[in-house]
RNA sequence: GGCGGCGUAGCCAAGUGGCUAAGGCAGAGGUCUGCAAAACCUUUAUUCAUCGGUUCGAUUCCGAUCGCCGCCUCCA
């Protein structure tokens, strides 16, 4: 039974989908203005664990996730360069999967862009001015917060007490608002040369909550069950999609909403001028494996924060590895026939573990330790030559169930050795055959420098390539 | 000023009103091995920021203090 925590009701709740069965699941993804950092990553990597486990459980899921691609960071860097949106935006478009691909995040099923969802937007704008929620000053169309007598239930903001507490971030009267809360849900044009799209509602381009609720709804459905995004989302962008969506259809939006901590670095948040900004590009550029990366921002549960250090990473980096070995070594085995009963309660209460951390509200410390523990004893199994030839299957198949979720280890594909090497390999186990050991010496040398790392087994030697 | 989270071994950390405080990395000793590598075994927190309180009993609940993080700004 999965559970996790509700930011709406404030609650872990067991999750019910509406439909039996079928999951309706959107993702706040990236803006597209510069590479993506470790933390945006990090929420990539956590929503991919959310839909693989979604997917484990047996569901069948619609994954949605967005990418904000205009908006004012976007329009200055792109007149700044003297490019379009368009052609500003699509090199961190193509960064991002490249990235993606890279950390082992499956992409979504589907990825709207908002500049292509201008007409979604727009009408749904016009159902809000038609039910009294938006107003229009000057150009620009805004959203009436004391229309919709619900705001603040997601982030639970008081927001008297937080006015009368003097904040000195109250908006000004720059625009002209009817309450200072009130958002734009559309921006008219103040200078030619700003992109902007000529509509019914005049010339002009979305703002950002809008986009959200208009491409939402427009693939999930009015209300649909899971909306999931950074802890920093909750307000003011996701608590606008509820007033927006909620006041546009009267019916509840999103069912469950997931928020996920951030990172630290090094105890401390992350900024540019902290000097512990760190690009996923920044981190692999030190020789780290996009695997480890993974591996390590999946390590702690979505719920808390954690904290990033290269140390840290080193050790997830030599844990991934012993992970792989182990299932590699698995793999090649040589077992006898017939099922060692101890091995399949073995894998029984490995699966057991896995999946009661997982429901409880994704921990995923739990999923790795019972990923550990079972690895630890197969191995002293293996050593013990206590495996046979039905646990070699039921375990590797219950590896495969694992991965189906966390993603971690590499496809290995067949790597084909040259025949040189191939040769040398064997003249190698001659040599050793012969008690040549200078001879196997100076061979091991000669593969370490074509990349070859070997490894004496009982049985022969194995080799990986670095 | 309002609101929320966190502080567990050298590092990253899970967790719970009372059984041996998960797991990983690093460290120490050992088995195996021609040497290695890998793997395995043993070992590493009488203690969970500090100080009080509630309780038969608290790391877990309450209060205070110190430190860190977040939201209240179109940042995941």
């Amino acid at each position: 039974m999965l559970r996790f925590h509700n930011t709406l009701t404030g609650q872990i709740e067991e999750f019910r989908p509406l439909t039996e069965g079928e999951v309706r699941l959107y993702y706040c993804g990236p803006t597209v203005w510069d590479y993506g950092h470790i933390g945006n990553f990090r929420s990539a990597i956590l929503t991919d664990i959310l839909c693989r486990y979604l997917r484990f459980k047996g569901y069948t899921l619609t994954h949605v996730m967005n990418i904000t691609d205009v908006e004012d960071r976007i329009i200055a860097l792109s007149q700044k360069n003297n490019v379009t949106i368009d052609e500003y935006t699509a090199k961190y478009i193509e960064a991002l999967w490249e990235d993606f691909d890279a950390l082992g995040c499956a992409r979504p099923d589907i990825v709207p862009r908002a500049t292509r969802h201008i007409t979604e937007m727009v009408s749904l704008i016009e159902r809000l001015e038609e039910r009294g929620h938006a107003y229009r000053s000057d150009d620009s169309i805004y959203y009436r917060i004391n229309s919709f007598p619900d705001y603040g239930k997601l982030s639970k903001i008081n927001f008297a007490g937080n006015i009368a507490g003097g904040s000195e971030r109250v908006d000004t009267d720059k625009y002209d608002k009817e309450d200072a809360r009130d958002f734009a849900l559309w921006k008219g044009a103040e200078s030619p040369d700003e992109p902007a799209w000529d509509t019914s509602l005049g010339r002009g381009r979305p703002g950002w909550h809008i986009e959200c609720s208009a491409m939402s709804m427009k693939y999930l459905g009015e209300t649909f069950d899971i909306h999931a995004g950074g802890i920093d989302l909750v307000f003011p962008h996701h608590e606008n999609e509820i007033a927006q969506s909620e006041g546009a259809t009267g019916k509840l939006f999103a069912r469950y909403w997931i928020h996920y901590e951030h990172l630290k670095v090094e105890g401390e948040s992350m900024s540019k001028s902290k000097g512990n900004y760190y690009t996923f590009r920044d981190v692999a550029a030190r020789g780290f494996s996009p695997v480890a990366v993974r591996y390590y921002l999946l390590s702690v549960p979505y719920s808390k924060q954690l904290n990033f250090t290269f140390d840290a990473l080193r050790g997830a980096e030599k844990s991934v590895t012993g992970l792989r070995d182990f299932r590699s070594r698995l793999k090649e085995a040589r077992v006898e026939p017939g099922a060692n009963p101890r091995l399949q309660e073995t894998a029984a209460r490995a699966l057991k573990d896995f999946e009661a951390g997982l429901d409880d509200d994704l921990n995923t410390s739990i999923a790795l330790a019972a990923l550990h523990n079972l690895a630890r004893e197969v191995n002293t199994a293996l050593a013990d030559h206590a495996v046979l030839e039905e646990n070699k299957q039921e375990l590797l198949a219950l590896l495969d169930r694992f991965n189906s979720v966390l993603n971690i280890f590499d496809d290995e594909q067949p790597q084909m050795l040259d025949r040189e090497i191939q040769s040398l390999i064997v003249e190698r186990q001659e040599a050793r055959r012969r008690r040549d050991f200078a001879r196997a010496d100076e061979i091991r040398q000669q593969l370490a420098a074509h990349g070859i790392t070997l490894e004496d087994t009982k049985d022969g030697v194995r080799w990986k390539r670095r």
